[in-house]
DNA sequence: ATCACATTTTGAACACGTTCAATAACCTCT
DNA sequence: AGAGGTTATTGAACGTGTTCAAAATGTGAT
């Protein structure tokens, strides 16, 4: 009902001590159904989050849904932030495989972008409501689930490489192109956000949005590559990498120590 | 010890009930001292988020501090997010004043902007580590008192107007300046996400960051002023308002209908 | 002084996310 | 079959932010 994917399952469980009888080369089979119960959970949980919202489902919701006792729901999610982060997970291999199938044999830049930006809608619409809370788990350093550190950087970088690759065409210069994909994921970031509580009937009013924004990024993109930016475009990205933020999507704010 | 001033006492209060018994003209004293024990918990509050960090300081360990139960504190701060969000309402209020003071006599627009970004940083230096809990307050919409809706909208005006104040110079068209103003408020909350995690010195990577940024804003603008463009700017303001996106800083994301 | 009223304070309670030691179920190797 | 080891599950507990009815404390008018 949410379009989940098995290829997901190896997402689903981030605790840390999973993957730590791997020093012989013994096998050990999957038990019972591990991760059958994890996925079970995931979906109730989702749809939990779905009909009631992401703050008003408790974990003992789900673990009763589940028809599992608290305890064990902890045993496969190290969060209920987890769960959600994997549903973000899933959403962006969605757009990953969508856009990448739809992306074959357009070669006009306006036209890729809209491939882009559109199966980013396409995907998101069903968890539209769910979206809103992504901020939260998101830009949250302190909650060890969340992203921005190096647990889910993963996300981050699978979603810009979509926008790197949407715009690898002659017209864009190699050089400006990591600038130009990151740009374009803060864009499409603040796309969703506008997406979350836009109500018109199938997020219309989004996709009008998105549309007028796009029609403007050729001729930006053209104006860029002139001779006579070449001085800016130097400037700024000297002055991007000299303050440690690299355009790889390895971290956005880029604290230039801890980070290694 | 935090630069706070008398000014932001009728800020600290967020209950809604408090100011009610307006009805007739009678005017009753203010009982014993209600703001001050507000104040002290503020206080307290901030000194305790500062050593230990907002996520590790406890309500109760406010209370205690503070001389004061549980509920009494609950009593002047509706939440634990009102404490940090009259915190970053003082910030602004002093980049206000610091900024407005320092743009005195001051014409050029890239210095005009130097004293926006320079006075928006050093008013929060000795706070920069609290900052880092800005998103979760500023972001989460399910959160009675966090802003992003209408309860705090106040901050993000006044934060905005303070850019627009700082690009009142001939050569910014009037007609682009609200829309300027909102760009370079954006790039300046994206400064202040590189600025919570730079260790350097004073945050003299931000300062450097920040100039050389800045650098790039006048011949953009410059650019953008060109007759050239007029249809871009068109299409770009046009795109915008439709989407009900205001640049005035009435709502960041613009939810179509419930805002009002 | 006394009454009525608003504000302040209290202490207990609630629901939540999360942790943990203990136990059960299962697999693999001997 | 049994032993050793790993995973799954349980139920109780902890600490947290927040709420609430009741009590205390003051203020203004009678």
């Amino acid at each position: 009902m949410l379009g989940l994917r098995a290829s997901a399952d190896d997402r689903l469980s981030m605790k840390p001590e999973t993957k730590k009888s791997t020093s012989t080369a013994k096998r050990r089979a999957p038990r019972k159904d591990g991760a059958a119960t994890a996925r079970r959970i995931y979906l109730v949980a989702l749809d939990l989050f779905q009909t009631r919202g992401f703050a008003e489902t408790t974990m003992r919701d789900i673990a009763r849904a589940a028809g599992l006792s608290l305890g064990a729901a902890y045993h496969h999610f190290a969060s209920k932030d987890a769960i959600l982060l994997a549903y973000f997970d899933e959403q962006v291999s969605a757009h990953e495989a969508l856009c990448d199938e739809r992306l074959e044999g357009v070669d006009d830049l306006r036209a890729r972008l809209g491939v882009a930006f559109e199966t980013g809608l396409d995907v998101r619409r069903e968890g539209r409501a769910l979206l809103a809370s992504l901020p939260r788990v998101v830009l949250d350093r302190s909650s060890p689930a969340s992203l921005f550190g190096e647990t889910a950087s993963d996300v981050r970088r699978r979603s810009i490489a979509i926008f790197r690759r949407a715009i690898e065409v002659p017209s864009i210069a190699e050089e400006i192109r990591p600038l130009a994909a990151t740009a374009l994921w803060a864009m499409h970031l603040g796309v969703l956000l506008y997406f979350v509580s836009d109500d018109s009937p199938r997020g219309a009013r989004t996709e009008k949005l998105v549309s007028e924004l796009l029609d403007l990024v050729p001729p930006l993109a053209m104006m860029l590559g002139l001779p006579a930016m070449e001085w800016g475009r130097e400037k700024l990205v000297k002055a991007l990498t000299d303050a440690g933020i690299p355009m790889d999507g390895g971290s956005v704010v880029g604290s230039p120590t801890s980070e290694e």
